[in-house]
DNA sequence: GCGACCCATCGACAGATGTCAATGTGATTC
DNA sequence: GAATCACATTGACATCTGTCGATGGGTCGC
């Protein structure tokens, strides 16, 4: 997935202006975005701040502190497992969700701590 | 909505550092959402990313480089200025977009830089 | 086996969002 | 003053998103 390698040809081109270093790409963009909109989202900010404290959490502990129906809190849950956040890990009946470890570092500046 | 009553369930020397006792606040959830919507869009976070490079820019530059309308860079920049990302200065007919410095540094984290 | 439980998925709905053409506003130039 | 330019705003549209009730698929205890 490298750049368009498109180098820099005049500043007064119309194109794509050449800027210091390249811009981020449309690809890399629509990834970045794609991250950030699952952050976009009050009840999985609150999500994700749970897990992160408790380091562990199941689905049927998550509904009643966010006030959300059950199917809710799997829809939301099933975002931030997709963008790679969080990870889920059954035992037995029980799903217990945890911040993916490799994105810890980044959970943790979004939340703000 | 109860407040920090810091029932943190021991054990948390699993994944992550202690991180906080009460879990993000509803209202913080918001907000920080808020923030993040802003982010959660390509072309928003290319139009960052080119300001942030060429340090100032007016909207007509923005407009050949992202293929969008004037009117839809238009909203964009009014949604990063909203969210404080992004400071307006009009001279002449021309309105010079740079980063706010007081979240420079933020942007940059979102940019990956 | 049977019933209870936990979770995922589906269908449907209201609200939010990105986009552009058309129009309005203010500044500049003639 | 008239024409032009840069940008904001409006209106409309298609699409995406959050939410919940209903349903299905596994898992445990009896």
């Amino acid at each position: 997935m490298g750049t368009a390698t498109s180098r820099v040809t005049s500043q007064t081109e119309t194109c794509c202006t050449p800027l210091s270093e390249a811009p981020l790409a449309e690809v890399d963009a629509v990834a970045l975005a794609h991250t950030y909109a699952a952050l976009a989202d009050p009840v999985r900010l609150r999500l994700l701040s749970m897990i992160a404290a408790a380091g562990e959490m199941c689905s049927c502990d998550l509904m009643a502190p966010l006030s959300k129906s059950q199917p809710t809190v799997s829809h939301h849950t099933k975002i931030l497992a997709d963008t790679g956040l969080i990870t889920g890990n059954k035992r037995g009946r029980w799903v217990y969700w945890r911040i993916e470890p490799s994105r810890a570092g980044f959970v943790q500046q979004v939340l703000g701590i």
